[in-house]
DNA sequence: TGTTATTGGTTAGCATGCTAACGAAATCAG
DNA sequence: CTGATTTCGTTAGCATGCTAACCAATAACA
């Protein structure tokens, strides 16, 4: 990987590497490939752990209201819960009130992994950010949560945490 | 969607969409669906965007420099390029020097695009960070460049927007 | 020089994430 | 109650982005 290390001359492509997109996407990314490194253990990704997450803090939910409190696209959270339920972390029912949901609940094992995984995704946002000082990483998730809630709040179906 | 309107609790999930990870995601989601909203006359994506952009301002790049440049995969980098091939924005021809080497080139229509796509991705950009005061703006661009630079410095290669 | 290591391009396979479309079920309008 | 609309789950298809594996060509080294 040596070869550019003689000389490259300053990029003109700035503008590029200065647009709050590519930032993102490369940030993201970077964080990304983060988590799976600390969680590859467990083999978990960080959308599985967000489902696994989201469930055992809110009980019961059915996929639907699941995509729309991780802000994801419903076909994938399908994906992404018939993932986990061949590994046998996530139990599917069927709904007892509405003949079309799917009551989805975390097995024994599923919050046996997510245990673990707690620790490792701590891990990991702690070595994303490690670049950044404490004032600046409480800055830089301040920002992101007013972008976030700002863009949400003007376009699409804003989030919904709430419960089943 | 007026269904929980009614009364959802303080959502316990709050550990979640405080998570640097999770807002990452969703910041560069929100940031592609702004852009493809803004390019959907163009049928342009993010990383297309992308590879043109790099070529337009580095000349002609084979695959595995422009995959370096743009922090991507140069699997990645070779779906991109030859998407963009078979809409005839790219070209690509035998290097003379190297015979491993495809050189790349935006065609004459790849350049008409490019130019109406960089108003396009500088609206989506403007939209994107709306939410934010222009102070704001700046503090989130220079802690995501912080960010990312100071991650890549200490893992991965590093980005290389040397040119050919 | 010849042997080895590295690099560029490709294929295959997987997970994420989207849209479009559909059937079944629930809800809303009249 | 009937009919239209909405919602839930699913399938299909596409683009992104990764790893692993491979071949051919180059570079590095002994």
């Amino acid at each position: 990987m040596g070869q550019t290390l003689k000389a490259w001359k300053a990029p003109a492509v700035t503008t590029l590497y200065r647009r709050p997109g590519f930032l993102l996407r490369r940030a993201h990314q970077l964080s990304v490939g983060l988590f799976e490194n600390e969680c590859q253990s467990l083999k978990l990704t960080p959308p599985q752990f967000g489902v696994l997450h989201m469930l055992m803090h809110s009980q019961a939910m059915d996929q639907a209201r699941l995509a729309r409190a991780l802000g994801l696209d419903k076909v994938t959270v399908l994906h992404v819960v018939r993932g986990l339920e061949t590994r046998g972390w996530l139990t599917r029912q069927a709904s007892t009130t509405d003949r079309r949901k799917w009551t989805i609940e975390v097995s024994a094992s599923g919050q046996e992994a997510f245990v673990q995984a707690q620790h490792l995704a701590q891990q990991a946002s702690d070595r994303l950010l490690s670049p950044l000082s404490h004032d600046e990483q409480e800055a830089l998730t301040g920002l992101l949560e007013k972008l976030c809630q700002g863009l949400e709040s003007k376009a699409r179906t804003p989030f919904e945490p709430g419960q089943a």
